[in-house]
DNA sequence: TATATTTGCTTAATCGTTTAAACAAAAGTA
DNA sequence: TACTTTTGTTTAAACGATTAAGCAAATATA
């Protein structure tokens, strides 16, 4: 039934009888052409319904129009946010993403990258994952002399753009907050230490402490894979000390959740025995009861700044790619689970 | 800094003073190739750090190994989760997968189904839309000769394959569930009729209702974009009635989220005043208090499906599709917000 | 009028790979 | 021994576009 007739400049040229040289030019609207080539040829390729052949041209001439995205998940609102802007900022200058999902696995990570950098792709924009510590996969992509531009997880030895929030002051603002709300023993229920915008975090919260003159109480500082399961586990942890929290700031909202989740159980009156701040601004935080007071990480801003970073490199040749960091100002969304006042 | 000195079949083939030919069939195995030669040749592309152009290969054998996935948005657990195991079903054979979402956009579907065309893509999945009534472009993937699988939200008059639950029978299921609880004024906030899967649902829904002996009262059978907004207002449309039903049926779990909101705010309690089923299963139904009852619709059963019939028409040069459906059963997740015994 | 420049096109090479066709050498068959 | 088949390779043409270089005709300049 379907045939695969697909017109090429040939074909156009053969109407034309002109030569496929002159048809290229003519769609490219090059000055060497006369307009009335140009109006003929474009007459002729809409007639037999011409789509150009991607492969052919990006072959000629090195690029693909195409940028390989990578992520730790979709169905997390923050990723699938900053890949729409990402999208919206490379479609108007003719790239198409391709979005790829590592599910926080180092080794379906690695795989993402071999499979852009087979498809020829001009530039990658990733976030880490949770998993990743070796980064000479990472390495490829910068051999492979494409940009890489990397978000919220990045890490500083890349050295390369990054984009992301000031984790460090986060911690500030909302460990300013709980103060404020008349908070004196706060816990920190992170995630791991060694990903850097964890780390950063925990030394926001240790220094924010100090600058209350609140003692750090290391029982109160907790290292967490910041999933709902272990949310939980670590908040019975933090339950069973003698001296118990009055507050509790969870580096991630899902995480949080099972802290709400556990609290609610055993009765604990959230805010007023234990304040409840979570991390990322997650639908739900807004869908569960109290309300979840959380941080919006500035989806829409980060996926518009990787867009226009990977759009200033893509004519240099000689790529030169340095540590350029973008740290955007993070916003504290008060809600009810920390609302005393 | 990055110098791109892409190692070709040609750097090989000097290097052992064969010809690219040569060099290519040993890459592919070919039998005509002596194992000596190949064992050199796979040597050498190792040493050069070989990785084969896709680009020139594609162009060459008029196949790309991509194929295109068209989702309305990626941050349901729902369609991140098909995505995912296409992914898998598809890697195993050699392709990768482009994902592209329509936001729920007529203009950007199309957009999206331009852009994959023009990448090549060996196949493409999707998933329509639910602005999408006309399906002109849908013919041109069609056209292109390429396979065209759709799922969950398909229509019957592209006569290409299908996946996805049996909409009609979940209907049967939810409402046998209601009745068994008691319930004996059920309503239905369905989505759009003139999409196919509501259109079932609802079909569903009057069937079910006359199986029991039960009227079908039109004031509670109501259309709704179920978005949880509008969960709102129609289900306040429903208190509003002199009659108002005992449980309610909606066709997507956002807008049972703003249901079971409306219902809590007015001290209506769940599920003894009215009970409450939802669709899709959701994370977060099982999030909320009390949590949704909502119907599980087989991703992964969906995503590996797609992806094994893609892979059974990849070989076939006369493409030749029909309508082909495959329905599985969807299962409902019994919760606390229609527990009633 | 003679020369230089511009205009508008063609020719042919090229991107990196695949593959049909050709062919020599080795091995098998009668 | 003479012919056929198999083995292992090469040659060269593609895939569909882009683009440097070339060239004739038209136009501008001196």
């Amino acid at each position: 039934m379907a045939k695969k007739n697909k017109t090429t400049i040939k074909d156009i040229a053969n109407v034309l009888n002109i030569s496929t040289a002159a048809v290229s030019k003519a769609l490219h609207n090059d000055s060497r052409i006369s307009e009335k080539t140009k109006k003929a040829v474009r007459q002729v390729a809409e007639n037999l319904n011409y789509q150009p052949n991607h492969l052919a041209s990006a072959l000629r001439s090195g690029k693909s129009k195409l940028i390989g995205v990578i992520v730790p998940k979709t169905n997390s609102n923050f990723f699938s946010s900053v890949i729409h802007n990402i999208e919206e900022g490379l479609n108007t200058e003719g790239y198409n993403i391709i979005i790829t999902q590592s599910n926080e696995s180092y080794k379906k990570e690695c795989a993402n990258i071999d499979a852009l950098l087979f498809t020829q792709v001009d530039g990658i924009i990733a976030s880490m994952a949770n998993e990743t510590v070796d980064l000479a996969h990472y390495e490829k992509i910068k051999a492979a002399g494409i940009p890489l531009i990397t978000f919220d997880r990045g890490e500083n030895d890349l050295n390369v753009d990054y984009i992301g929030i000031d984790d460090y002051n986060s911690s500030h603002i909302i460990v300013d907050h709980l103060v404020e709300q008349g908070c004196k023993r706060i816990a920190h229920i992170g995630g791991f230490k060694r990903t850097r915008i964890y780390n950063n975090r925990i030394r926001g919260y240790i220094d924010a402490l100090k600058k209350h003159n609140l003692p750090l109480d290391e029982e109160l500082l907790i290292e967490s894979n910041l999933s709902k399961e272990d949310g939980r586990l670590k908040m019975q942890d933090l339950l069973n000390l003698e001296d118990r929290p009055d507050a509790v700031y969870v580096a991630g909202d899902y995480a949080a959740l099972g802290v709400l989740e556990l609290l609610k159980e055993q009765n604990i009156s959230i805010p007023d025995d234990i304040a409840l701040v979570g991390f990322g601004n997650e639908p739900f935080t807004d869908m569960v009861s109290p309300k979840i007071t959380s941080v919006n990480q500035h989806s829409y801003e980060i996926g518009r700044i990787a867009a226009k970073t990977f759009l200033e490199y893509k004519d240099q040749d000689q790529l030169n790619q340095t540590l350029k960091k973008n740290i955007l100002e993070a916003e504290l969304i008060v809600r009810a689970s920390s609302k005393r006042k």
